[in-house]
DNA sequence: GTCGGATACCTGTCCGAACAGGTATCCCAC
DNA sequence: GTGGGATACCTGTTCGGACAGGTATCCGAC
């Protein structure tokens, strides 16, 4: 039995027969991956921005100033990486820190007045790169994507959490 | 019009309301990706392994001995990663640098005999992440998330490269 | 009140990834 | 042969991500 689809899609580089033989999927999924992360890096890098980055800012915009511990719940980061990320951001001129007078533990983030320009950037490059990945697709086609995905990911999370989670 | 598929899976976290919004395609390829990742590098991880290296030595186990210049046009990788992945995994013994006699410039990179072991291992641990992701879904679905994830793919490039490339 | 665990945050370390810049070598044109 | 560009590799830096460990603060049981 022959596999037509083995070389469905290779535009990056050379099969990696290795990898695409023993996980296709896998290997479609990591090179998607890396392709959709690099546009996104591409096109966030106009706005002074990093990957990763952005995800913060867009959820300040979205539901104003918020304690380190939930941005870090939102966005399953790490509370390391946050850390450093707002450390960043705050340097950079695009958040602010102000002690929470209610929890001395704890710190309010909120965005600055200065990053209202790069909030309709961001939404901006963000629709961009959702029209260049999903272009030519049609609106069925859309949702199988989000369908299959959304299938392979609950997959994933019930073999990274185990069976009974939630 | 009601679309159904809004929480169609968002098992990891909160939805995130911002970037689902502007870009559900794109949230969900980076949540299915961050997930896959994880995953995999928890499997990984029981072998001695990094995400990324066991992509170099299943590249070196298939084709045998290669220069380093070649792995990182296979794996469509940095120069200077691969330069720092081939002395982590020389140092733990996974790896050999040879001089390329014809070639003063180059090494070549060889699996040490110590792999073969970690090969079995590796193989083992890739057909478990394929088998945990597409769990559930039979052939014709395997193949229309290969179609669609390729499609995903080949738009991206075109975005990445621009229109005219290969 | 105070003791102890949970919580919020920070720091250090290691990894891959990307970019800039450097050095040694190769090789073709002249 | 020799000069100059290409090539192969290395190093430094910065970023996100993950993990381990530390400190300050909070809060509930006693």
């Amino acid at each position: 039995m022959v596999i037509m689809a083995d070389q469905t899609a290779t535009p990056t580089s050379l099969p990696v027969p290795a990898t695409a033989r023993t996980g296709p999927v896998s290997h479609a999924i990591f090179r998607l991956a890396r392709l959709h992360r690099m546009v996104a890096a591409q096109l966030l890098r106009k706005a002074g921005l990093h990957p990763g980055q952005e995800l913060v800012m867009m959820h300040l915009w979205d539901c104003g100033p918020a304690r380190q511990a939930e941005l870090v719940g939102v966005l399953d980061s790490d509370s390391a990486t946050m850390t450093r990320t707002v450390q960043r951001l705050e340097k950079a001129g695009f958040v602010r820190r102000v002690p929470d007078p209610s929890d001395r533990r704890a710190s309010i983030i909120e965005p600055t007045i200065a990053s209202q320009a790069l909030h309709r950037e961001v939404e901006r490059l963000w629709g961009e790169l959702e029209r260049a990945t999903t272009k030519g697709c049609d609106d069925a086609e859309r949702a199988e994507v989000l369908r299959l995905l959304g299938k392979l990911e609950c997959n994933l999370v019930e073999r990274a959490f185990g069976p009974t989670r939630d």
